[in-house]
DNA sequence: CCCCCTCCTTAACGGCGTTCAATTTAATGC
DNA sequence: GCATTAAATTGAACGCCGTTAAGGAGGGGG
C-alpha cells in the first residue's frame, strides 16, 4: 500500500498524491485508507521511511574499505533514491520515521565511520551533515525541471540565455546559472567532495589520517 | 501583502496559510488576491524571495575580511532568516525567485569569494553547496519541534529516552538522537565548519591559501 | 457623459482530507 | 453448520481549499 502510494507519487507528483487517487489504484474507496492510517501525514511518513529503506539496499558502501568512500557512496545512493521519486526530496524532507526499520543499516553506516576512527558523535554529525547537503541539493534539483519525467535533452528546465540577459548587470550571478543548470550530477559530486573533505579535516582530524 | 502573508505564515504555519486567511488579514475577499497573483504558487515564490532579501540585509558578512568568514556569516544569517518564519525552510526550498531583487546582494556575496581567490564557478559552487546544507539542516530542524514558536526549555520536541530504549540494539543510532536533538545551534555550527573547510580544500585550494 | 482602468465583490465549482454510522467480508469457537 | 466477533470497507456527508466567472464601485481623461 505504501508501495502503491509511491507509485501514484511517481505518476501524479506530490500535488496529485491524493487519498482518492491512491484508493482508486487499490480498487477501494478513499475512507478505507483510514483503517490503515490515522492521517495522511502518517502515510507520507511511511513513504519517507520506505524511501530511506530503499536507499540503503544495494549501496556499494558496504564493501568500501575507506570510510570517506563509504560516506560518498551512501550519499550517492541517497540522492539516487530520492531522485527516483517525483518530488522525492520534498516528500522525504522533514518527515519523521514511523518505525525502527531504518536502524540496522543506519547503525552499520555509523559503525563504518566509527571503525574508521571517528568518535561516535562525530560520526553521527558527519552522517547528518552530509545528509542535509544531499537533501537540500536534491530538493533544488527537483524543483528546477518542470517535470522530472522528461528527458530534457538540453538540460535546461528554463531559459538560461534569457536569465543571463536579465542579469547582465550581475555577471557572477548570471554565470552562476550556467553552473547551476548545467550538469546536476557533476554539481552534486563537486559539492559532495567538498562536504566529505570538510568532515575529514574538522571532524576526523584529531584521531585519524589517511590509511 | 507579501509581508502580510508572511505574518499569517508565522501565526498559522504552512498548513494554515490559506488565501482566505490572508485575505481576512487584509480585510478583503479571497478572490481579490488573484488580481495580484495568478496562482498561490506565485505568492509562495514571492514570499521566498522576500525571505532571501531579508537574509542578506544586516548580515555581518559584508565587513568580514576573510571569505571563509563571510561564507560562514552568510549561512548563519540565512539560517536565522529561515528560522524566523514558521516552516521557513519548507517554504523557501524549491521555490523560484520572482524577480531579480536578490541579484545585487548575491553578486556582492560571490564577489567576495572571487576576490578571495576562487574562480567564478568555484565561488558559485561554494555558495550553492553551503546553501544546500543550510536549507537541508533548517528543514530538519523545523520539522523536529512540534511548533517552533515555543520556548521548549528542555529542547526535546519528543521523548529522547523512549527513543533510546527503543533503539537499544543499535547503540550508535540511539546515541545519535542525543546529538541530533541536543543543541541545534551547535550542531549547525559544527556542520557548517565542516562544509566551509571542505570548500576551502577542494574548491579554493589550487589558487589561494590562508592570508 | 461615457469609456476605461483598477480593484474588489458575490456566487459558485470541483476536489480535498476527514468523520461516522452502517455494512460487508473473513475468521473463530461451539 | 451456524452464531459471534473482529477486520475491512462502503456511502454519504461536512467544512475547507484553490480557483473561475461575471459584474459592480470609484475615479480620471476624452
Amino acid at each position: 500500500m505504501v508501495r502503491t502510494a509511491l507509485g501514484v507519487l511517481n505518476e501524479e507528483g506530490l500535488e496529485g498524491l491524493t487519498l482518492r487517487r491512491i484508493a482508486k489504484e487499490l480498487n477501494v474507496q478513499a475512507p478505507a485508507l483510514y483503517w490503515h492510517f490515522k492521517h495522511k501525514r502518517d502515510l507520507l511518513d511511511a513513504m519517507a521511511t520506505e524511501m530511506m529503506r530503499g536507499m540503503f539496499e544495494g549501496v556499494a558502501a558496504a564493501e568500501a574499505a575507506d570510510w570517506r568512500e563509504a560516506l560518498v557512496e551512501t550519499q550517492r545512493a541517497f540522492r539516487r533514491s530520492l531522485l527516483s521519486y517525483r518530488d522525492g526530496g520534498k516528500v522525504f524532507s522533514g518527515t519523521r520515521f514511523t518505525d525502527t526499520s531504518y536502524a540496522p543499516p543506519m547503525e552499520a553506516h555509523l559503525r563504518r565511520l566509527v571503525d574508521g576512527g571517528l568518535r561516535p558523535r562525530a560520526a553521527f554529525r558527519a552522517a547528518f551533515t552530509a545528509n542535509c547537503y544531499t537533501v537540500g541539493y536534491v530538493i533544488e534539483e527537483q524543483a528546477m525541471g518542470p517535470d522530472p519525467g522528461r528527458g530534457e535533452s538540453g538540460g535546461q528546465g528554463y531559459d538560461l540565455e534569457a536569465r543571463a540577459r536579465r542579469l547582465a548587470d550581475y555577471p557572477l550571478t548570471a554565470e552562476a546559472g550556467f553552473e547551476l543548470f548545467g550538469d546536476p550530477e557533476a554539481g552534486f559530486e563537486a559539492g559532495l567532495r567538498a562536504v566529505v573533505a570538510g568532515i575529514e579535516v574538522t571532524l576526523a582530524a584529531p584521531l585519524t589520517g589517511r590509511p
